[in-house]
DNA sequence: CGCTTTTGACCTGCGC
DNA sequence: GCGCAGGTCAAAAGCG
């Protein structure tokens, strides 16, 4: 202030209303900022004035008295609208100020009301949970000892063992206790997905089959379980352990698009071997876990014939050790699914042999939505008219398949300017994702935080309450719309409707979504170093025909899997993070095929 | 050098 | 029992 009323001397000195105004508008003091606080411009208000009086004492001139008043009366003039002004802009920042403060109150209500739908839905999930294990308790005691390793473990396949050839597979155990040891503790979460079987749900036979499964078709002739085998089995006087050997050979096929040899679900594979299936002259590639030698697991990968896009991943078995991040979205999810066709097996055994269970897992209105097809009977079925919807049987490798390359309306496909070739749709799961999905990274920026950060996004609330409610209200609100992207809130609406129609669709559903989000989450965050070489971006509608997640490995295998592994030694096409994202749906693009080679410093470049 | 992939041989189950 | 097809083994080769 010093320097100002210095230079306001000077003006004043100088004489002139000119070169006055000159030095008000070039001064510093001049405050042309909101950003000056009320006392800062009250202060500088008042030395202005208190500049104007040694003014009148210097008082060098006549002429120069002579222009006091008039000097005076356009200074005061002066700061009375600069006080005015800055009056002005005071009075606009708190306005501001106050928006920002309703916006932030606002936020932290939403926030407030997630937390408390995420909890509710929690809490429906334990219920709907009871109430089946209530009714479970009706049921043979054989089935019970049937479904519940399902219960507990976050398995891609059902667990058991045949006992001969398990015996084989499982010589690296000491003993059968150590593995039983393995298979309880180190199961994780997501296990306790069942499906109720309810009644209403099943024998829908629909024959139209419009979209059904053609590569199940080839790979897997749909034909009737011979009621032969079961009363066979069944004769054989250890239910069980044909029960169990049932349960052990049911599979669960992903069908995604995917560019690269593999689909990146998370998980280490090792390829053991590779066959020319027939009716397919891709040849299918044999994958065993590697996570943990002894893991059971295997998993087949072959393109569709018809299709070469679409990969279809075949998982079979229960891993018997901890999964990575990344692979609990993908377990979770096929573990829903293999729950889901056991329950119609058992359902359908009960009924008498009748082996035409169905669930409806897609909706005709679910454009991209889940597509599960059970492939139990003979020839495709579609429940409740849904197309997309099949049962099947491949002798006894009962086999549900998530079909996440379903075509989306030409509007999506339009609004997501990618991948106008692919129109796929589905929810798919990236770490990915993913995204790659990402599956696979599929979400890393936004859903770092895994579940609780996909609540903060009320997707699943949304459902929750009021499924169709809510998200018509999300179209409403700004801050949400861009939180939903047009896909995903269509395809919850597609999957709010299902779950309306198909209670067992919301266990479906949930581990879906819980892998969308567990992907994205933990495993993005965590493994996305492989795939990432090219800045794998998590994109909302940006369109590339591979799935987000998805990374190649050094052959070229690896759609997506590495991204997702923070291991090196998760090269190659054995890991996963979800991949199921269609390329509609959420999407992880990158630049290149990621790489499984590719540099973890480039992980974290997801963007939504 | 260790791990992974390749690939021909072998095993197993099923249908005829 | 034979043939076919799916699935697995394991030695050799490749790769980092």
């Amino acid at each position: 202030m010093e320097n100002t009323t210095t230079s306001e001397e000077k003006s004043f000195l100088g004489n002139t209303i000119m070169e006055e105004r000159s030095m008000k508008s070039n001064g510093k003091e001049e405050s042309t900022s909101m950003e000056i606080n009320k006392e800062e411009q009250g202060k500088h208000i008042e030395e202005e004035e208190n500049s104007s009086m040694p003014f009148s004492a210097y008082g060098n001139s006549l002429r120069i008295t002579k222009q006091v008043p008039l000097t005076m009366e356009k200074n005061t003039v002066d700061l009375l609208s600069r006080r005015k002004n800055q009056e002005d802009q005071l009075k606009l920042a708190e306005a501001e100020m106050g928006v920002v403060k309703e916006e932030n109150e606002r936020l932290k209500m939403l926030l407030e009301r997630t937390v408390k739908e995420y909890q509710s839905l929690q809490m429906q999930f334990f219920d709907i949970l009871q109430q089946e294990n209530k009714s479970k308790d009706t049921v043979p005691s054989h089935q019970q000892a049937k479904e519940e390793p399902e219960l507990v473990s976050l398995s891609l396949g059902i667990t058991s063992t045949e006992p001969k050839k398990e015996d084989k597979k499982n010589k690296n155990f000491s003993n059968g206790q150590e593995e039983e040891k393995l298979n309880g503790a180190l199961s994780l979460g997501l296990q306790d997905y069942r499906f109720e079987p309810s009644s209403t749900e099943h024998v829908r036979n629909n024959s139209c089959s419009n979209n059904s499964f053609e590569e199940q078709k080839e790979e897997e002739p749909t034909e009737i379980w011979p009621p032969s085998k079961i009363l066979k089995t069944m004769k054989s006087g250890d239910e069980e352990v044909s029960q169990q050997s049932q349960v052990k050979k049911t599979r669960v096929s992903v069908r995604a698009r995917c560019d690269t040899p593999t689909m990146n679900d998370g998980c280490q594979w090792r390829k053991y071997g590779q066959k020319i299936a027939k009716g397919n002259p891709c040849p299918r590639a044999y994958y065993r876990c590697t996570v943990s030698p002894s893991c059971p697991v295997r998993k087949q990968v072959q393109r569709c014939f018809n299709d070469m896009s679409i990969l279809i991943t075949t998982y079979e078995g229960k891993h018997n050790h901890p999964l990575p991040v990344s692979a609990t979205a993908m377990a979770s999810t096929t573990s829903a699914a293999v729950s889901m066709l056991q329950s119609q097996s058992s359902t359908s055994l009960q009924g008498g042999l009748n082996t035409s269970a169905s669930v409806p897992i897609s909706t005709s209105s679910n454009p991209h939505g889940f597509n599960f097809t059970l492939s139990q009977n003979p020839s495709p079925q579609h429940l409740y008219g849904l197309p997309n919807s099949s049962i099947s049987t491949l002798n006894s490798h009962p086999t549900i398949t998530l079909d996440l390359t379903t075509n989306a309306p030409s509007r999506l496909s339009s609004s997501f300017s990618s991948a106008p070739r692919y129109p796929s749709t589905s929810l798919n799961f990236s770490s990915s994702f993913s995204p790659s999905l990402e599956p696979h990274n599929i979400f890393q920026t936004h859903w770092n935080n895994g579940p609780a950060s996909y609540n903060n996004h009320r997707t699943v609330p949304a459902y929750n309450e009021n499924p169709i409610g809510n998200l018509n209200s999300i179209e409403k609100h700004p801050f949400q719309e861009q939180l939903y992207q047009p896909y995903m809130k269509e395809s919850i609406v597609a999957a709010t409707k299902a779950i309306a129609s198909n209670p067992k669709f919301q266990s479906v559903l949930a581990a879906a979504l819980t892998s969308y989000v567990g992907t994205s989450g933990g495993g993005v965050k965590e493994n996305q170093g492989a795939c990432e070489s090219s800045s794998m971006k998590l994109k909302w509608g940006e369109s590339h025909t591979m799935n987000p997640i998805y990374s190649s490995s050094q052959n070229g295998i690896g759609c997506g899997s590495s991204y997702l592994n923070k291991s090196s030694s998760f090269n190659s096409p054995k890991q996963g993070g979800l991949a199921l994202f269609p390329p509609n749906s959420l999407q992880l693009s990158a630049s290149n095929n990621c790489a499984s080679a590719a540099p973890p410093d480039n992980r974290d470049h997801f963007k939504l």
